[in-house]
DNA sequence: CATGAATGAGCATTCATTCAT
DNA sequence: AATGAATGAATGCTCATTCAT
């Protein structure tokens, strides 16, 4: 939002295209190596740029790891919004929404596992945007949580919320970044489990 | 089973002491500022060692983080033991695990956020090790969870058991890794709501 | 003779004119930055121009810095010829030479302090142009120097007046090269010392 | 005097060495290539080192063309010191010390020249020193006036020492800086009418 | 055992110049 | 004539690791 990236490039569709081949190259090669592992000729080579066009739409390494993220959080975004449907009430919204959001972490799990693991690399302006954004997730539950307060179908005090909605983001991304331990457990009873837990812990009236 | 670091020295007693030293700088180093913004030679200043003597008893800048790791994991479980008491119920046994596991989050926030942030970087062997001692851990809770269950103080199907175990570890160390995201919430009432959270989703009979 | 720059384009006209921007905005960054640390983007941008365009009217670089200095030597010879009024005597046409010179030199001093630092980083025969040029200048002297002696207002030894004339000019030029160490000394005390340790060396009679 | 440039080797003796080295292969470098020509490869190799053995004994680039210019520095003190003689008076004695200056300018002819083109590529700092020292040496010649003065041997104002000093300097220095114009002109001759100049400048009684 | 100087492959980044449009 | 995106060789500097002493 606030951070733009500089460019020497001025046609802004042309940057628009060849950012995303160097953030598609990126996210393939921090996945496989990590961000420090990764050279800048890697994604030259692996976006079919040469290493100095690469630095035509781009400043330094840390903007590419900066790009890759917005491109992820905008991609969950976007996601996210797509699945979430209306519901009766405020609980079942709640509910809804966060099967919703565990469906887009396991859809996006190596993108969700490469922030988790490589945004401490990021210089602390790009940092704290990717924070702001993570905050972001989490207040959509706040706000759930607080509309099934408002209407009653669930039960939670107004200073328990933030925690609780953390919970609910934590809860599922660990599908990702725990994904050694979680092996043997199939995804549909993750996504169960946890719903009962969280709605449970909002003293939600049990429905479908 | 366990992985074993080589050194060129013999005397186990010289290698325990000096690998102390060196542990200790890595730990202050890599904290403040990551494991690859951190060199060898930092290292050895830091831990009043010379650039050879640090590879006298690491081979490695690899081993280094995991020995790191290997500390800070048998700090975490020495700490866990020491504050583990006997209980009446396999309820209250259980709650008063995680207050005592939390407690030792918070007291080690910056070294589970190493762990967190860096263990990737481990060869994976090594990786290896290090999940399988955050499995350990989960481990325990698992085991007090089955205790619960045993003496009909807790409901859990057992096919739930083990997320639930690693919720209740991760839940606890979201303390360290989402900080950013806390700073508003006091520790204790962090540990009750989780606790309170944790033990509904097992059904406990309220207790104190 | 004098060097001549190719040029893709045609039209002469054109030529001056985008040479003379070309110019203005090397001399403005030339002077801030040097020349290696000008970028032929900045001069580009600075100018009005673009790459491609830059290149149009200049092969290389260097030709820029050629370019530059064939430049403020044509300003200075300019504004030197404009200052130089008739006089008596042959010693007093010098010393209002030399006066002139030196008001050229204060008002033109970061032109000169350029030249002396950068014409070091002509190609060859570039740089043989703009001693040339330097020479040039000294040569001004060396006749009026010639003609004091004919016109029997001064007196020097034919061998010794080639010096004398590269004394004169650099004796001047100190006033651009050497700013740092004359802070203190105002100008117009600049120019009558040195004006008198040069006619006082042409044994020159007192005057004026 | 004040700058010290930091090394990552604790012996002094082999720092002093090894930067002999380095010093050597720069000051040839630099006169043949100049500063921004010349790459730390090549004075690695010139010098003997390898890449990474030069950065053990200085921070940058910029640090080797400010041990150069020290160095020079140094060298011309040394000589110059070497090569003065007490006089009968102080006329005679600063004579005979601009004669030795003078000397050491065509003795060191091309290091003259170096510090004259390169040393505005020093990081400010490192500029400032160079130009105490450049001012060190004329203050030498202001003291000899000064002493001249004194004894009644030469006639100048107090306030025209400072300017008269420089012109000491730099009428010497252009024996190196000017060598393109100078190539008709003796040694011998230029020493004795500059010094027929300057002794005039003085009103000093002829004298031997 | 300890030291610390030496190594050299490796890396991010720059920038003069070209050339398709 | 003009544009500006693309190129890629070149550069200063780093740092894990080794090894002679």
């Amino acid at each position: 939002m606030s951070i733009t990236i500089e460019s020497n490039v001025k046609d802004p569709e042309r940057i628009r295209e060849r950012r995303a081949q160097i953030v598609a190259a990126a996210v393939k090669l921090f996945t496989e190596k990590g961000f420090h592992r990764t050279t800048t000729r890697e994604i030259a080579r692996e976006s079919g740029l040469s290493n100095g066009a690469v630095y035509e739409y781009v400043k330094s390494k840390e903007d590419i790891l900066f790009l890759v993220c917005q491109h992820i959080h905008r991609e969950m975004r976007a996601q996210l919004e797509a699945s979430l449907s209306p519901a009766e009430s405020g609980a079942a919204q709640l509910r809804q929404a966060i099967r919703a959001f565990y469906g887009v972490i396991d859809r996006m799990q190596t993108d969700i596992l490469l922030i988790y693991q490589e945004s401490k690399s990021l210089p602390s302006p790009f940092l704290r945007e990717v924070l702001r954004e993570e905050q972001a997730i989490t207040d959509i539950f706040e706000r759930l949580l607080r509309a099934g307060v408002a209407d009653g179908s669930i039960v939670v005090a107004e200073r328990e919320i933030p925690l609780l909605a953390h919970d609910i983001v934590v809860m599922g991304q660990m599908w990702a970044f725990r994904r050694w331990g979680l092996r043997d457990v199939p995804f549909t009873d993750f996504v169960e489990q946890q719903v009962a837990i969280l709605m449970q812990a909002c003293r939600a009236r049990l429905e479908g």
